[in-house]
DNA sequence: GAACCGTGGTT
DNA sequence: TAACCAAGGTT
């Protein structure tokens, strides 16, 4: 088999740079030797032992605490995971309150942090913890990888840090550093290529201290490993680095382009009572943003209708309306705003039209609340503390406030 | 295995 | 600004 490292001969680089013996070809990627592993592991871990950032999960070997700081770490910056996760673990200081909350409760908490399914699927695995594991966290990678919501990642990190266990934790970072290192010509995108990771992964890792070490690999790829304006020549590991040696820091990793995010369009009801208060829905039965909630949101497609005559898209709202929820405003006389917001795979677009509901309408509305079958609820601008509103809604609430300021100072 | 699932920062 | 990116996992 043809190596995924074959562009670069490493015996040529013995003596030439800190690579003193030549190792096993793993996956098809020619590593160095033992001799060379052995300095290696030395030269990461003195570094990190000097220049580790401190971060807040990293005052405890609680392994809940770990836990919780991985999943919010999952796709997300460091600097945005910070207060949340001080917050969560005020809320929910253990695994047993995590196991018994309340999932709007969770959601509230989480709100604004995104892929809300991670909380959801973590309060699944506290509950597995308490029914399966006596409440305390598995200290085995086995039962480790059964929780919900931990992948191979998560396992190998959680694993590692809270546990001592001498695996890998192959994430981004990872896959970047190890790409590097020995110039691995493996496209990262794909899932398949994570076992080649994953193996070097494996015979890199210091048995001794493996979290410190899958640690030091983070924090190198987030300070001269980066993705982009990467600082190579002043790594710890850059006499180690055959991206380095040759100059093509840039080209490793090997990442295939992403599907493009596609356009949908909406229109927002903002709809008022008497009381000034107005009307949400819970998104029940969904995926995206599930049992969060927004105002009442008409899907129109994935063109834009736009071109139609504002008065028939508005009698077209008033036919929605009638038809989804029932009532009929007395009127909806305008557009007020706009929203655009992007997810990672959608882009949505949204109008917002306003409507004053007739007493009738009104009544409807509450006895549906009042009968406990339907997800709708009055709130009061500024009054939000109840429910859980994902970024996008917050983002209609603010076009919502804009246009009352427009009025008043007319 | 590809598509899905959020958000905010950087380039 | 559009594209890319960040400590991924589930379906």
């Amino acid at each position: 088999m043809t190596e995924v490292n074959q562009d670069i001969d490493l015996s040529l680089y013995i003596n030439q740079s800190a690579i003193q013996d030549l190792g096993p070809v793993i996956e098809g990627v020619q590593v160095w030797g033992p001799v060379t592993n052995q300095a290696f592991r030395k030269t990461f871990l003195e570094w990190y032992d000097k220049e580790s950032r401190r971060l807040p999960w990293r005052e405890s070997k609680d392994p809940y605490r770990i836990w919780v700081s991985e999943i919010m770490l999952q796709q997300t910056r460091v600097e945005t995971v910070i207060d949340y996760y001080a917050r969560f673990l005020s809320a929910f200081p253990t695994i047993k309150d995590l196991a018994e909350a309340k999932e709007d409760q969770l959601l509230k908490v989480w709100e604004g942090l995104g892929y809300y399914s991670r909380v959801r699927n973590m309060q699944v695995a506290a509950q597995q913890i308490m029914n399966d594991y006596d409440g305390i966290f598995p200290d085995n990678l086995a039962d480790i990888k059964k929780l919900k919501g931990i992948g191979p990642y998560t396992a190998g990190a959680i694993g590692s840090i809270a546990f001592n266990i001498p695996v890998p934790a192959i994430d981004g970072n990872a896959m970047r550093v190890i790409a590097r290192l020995f110039m691995i010509n493996a496209d990262i995108q794909k899932p398949a290529n994570r076992k080649i990771f994953e193996a070097v992964g494996q015979y890199l890792v210091d048995p001794d201290r493996p979290g410190d070490f899958n640690q030091a690999i983070m924090d190198l790829g987030s300070s001269f490993e980066t993705p982009k304006k990467a600082m190579p020549e002043l790594s710890p590991l850059r006499d180690y680095t055959l991206a380095t040696l040759t100059g093509t820091t840039d080209t490793y990793p090997i990442k295939s382009k992403k599907a493009k995010a596609k356009p949908v369009y909406y229109q927002a009801l903002i709809l008022q009572n008497a009381k000034g208060q107005v009307l949400i829905e819970k998104r029940t039965q969904h995926k995206l943003l599930n049992n969060l909630w927004t105002a009442p949101l008409i899907e129109l497609g994935t063109k834009a209708n736009q071109d139609l005559p504002i008065t028939e898209k508005l009698d077209f709202l008033l036919a929605e309306s009638k038809q989804n929820y029932g009532i009929s405003p007395i009127f909806m006389r305008k557009e007020i705003g706009q929203v655009k917001h992007v997810f990672t795979h959608l882009i949505w677009h949204i109008q917002l039209a306003y409507g004053q509901l007739t007493g009738e309408d009104e009544q409807r509305i509450n006895m549906l609340i009042a009968s406990g079958e339907e997800d709708y609820a009055w709130v009061a601008p500024h009054q939000f503390e109840d429910y859980a509103f994902p970024t996008v809604q917050m983002k209609v609430w603010q076009a919502y406030e804009n246009y009352q300021e427009m009025q008043k100072n007319k």
